[in-house]
DNA sequence: GGTATAAGTAATGAGCTGGA
DNA sequence: TCCAGCTCATTACTTATACC
């Protein structure tokens, strides 16, 4: 099967488990079978069903790849996705773009009602081959062109996730030559090439617990994670509200006046670049060091100005 | 350049055992 | 009784090579 046929069965079979849970081998082997029929898929081994074995190495791979976990209940005679992980965002941001991502392969004779943001392109064409190298713990070349800098660097990298933030997506793997983690954004990578050489990946590295305190794709800056405490007018914190910063995101006051929140995250850089992005709808009330820097860099385009 | 074939690799299923 | 997890054999797919 193809790496597409497989990546897809188990995202059908994620979707399946949130939309019924508890459901039976039977249920799922069903359902696969249906959707293939309904997307029109042209993978014929996909759509020819799949063994309880086959069942169980997919729910290791899902646990893998994408951090969720699936149990069986014998007490509900049935499979479903474990309290913890159904709460994940990572879980629901990836279930939403599936769902994009079927709607527009059904959609493609449907371009006069659609209207897509024009944008360059997001190296996502990469995404398949990364996902089967992480899967698969091969090493990988590639070369990359860093955001400020025009030259061409060849790395070779041990890949371990996939993370996407404000619509670009992101390599983070071990530098095999310096033997640190570093993040690639895809957009900037070319000439993949997946190695013949494996690699052991690290028992102690866990992405989500990696990420959990990180703003943007910058990682830890060695410093603690901070508490950042921001207030927003009412009229921008309904949507603040509604699309939270960061998973951390604790709603202190919520009142006519302001809503006032709290997050616990690394003082990063891009972090610096979103709360200026609010403007005159924010102000930063903790810590003192960010408060100087979000004042700095307001004062510096007021001055740009001349007034 | 296109096609056929071989070899290597990945994905899968069958059958078995252990455990809840 | 049924599921998880293991080994091993089979099948499908991919890639390299030879030939026309």
């Amino acid at each position: 099967m193809s790496k597409k046929g497989y990546l897809y069965r188990y995202l059908l079979l994620i979707k399946k488990l949130k939309m019924n849970p508890y459901s039976s081998f039977e249920e799922l082997q069903r359902y696969i079978d249906q959707q293939c029929t309904y997307l029109l898929l042209q993978d014929d081994r996909l759509s020819m069903g799949f063994s309880k074995r086959t069942l169980q190495r997919d729910i290791r791979e899902i646990r893998m790849l994408f951090g969720l976990d699936i149990a069986y209940s014998h007490a509900q005679r049935g499979y479903h996705i474990c309290e913890s992980s159904a709460e994940n965002r990572n879980f629901q941001r990836m279930m939403e773009a599936f769902d994009v991502f079927n709607s527009l392969n059904l959609a493609q004779d449907l371009a006069p009602y659609l209207h897509l943001e024009q944008r360059s392109a997001q190296g996502t064409e990469h995404l398949y081959s990364l996902l089967h190298a992480i899967k698969n713990r091969r090493c990988i070349t590639f070369d990359y062109r860093k955001f400020w800098d025009e030259t061409l660097s060849q790395r070779h990298l041990e890949p371990y996730a996939l993370k996407e933030f404000k619509s670009r997506w992101y390599l983070l793997g071990k530098d095999i030559r310096d033997g640190r983690i570093k993040r690639f954004g895809l957009d900037r990578l070319t000439r993949l090439k997946i190695s013949e050489n494996r690699f052991v990946y690290p028992e102690d590295y866990n992405v989500q617990q990696s990420q959990r305190y990180c703003f943007g794709i910058m990682g830890a800056t060695g410093d603690q994670p901070q508490e950042v405490v921001l207030s927003f007018v009412p009229f921008q914190g309904n949507y603040i509200k509604t699309l939270p910063l960061h998973p951390s995101q604790e709603i202190l006051v919520d009142t006519s006046d302001e809503l006032r929140i709290k997050l616990t995250v690394y003082p990063t850089q891009d972090l610096l670049m979103e709360l200026l992005s609010y403007g005159p709808r924010l102000k930063v009330l903790a810590p003192e060091e960010l408060v100087a820097q979000v004042k700095q860099a307001h004062q510096e385009a007021f001055n740009r100005y001349g007034i």
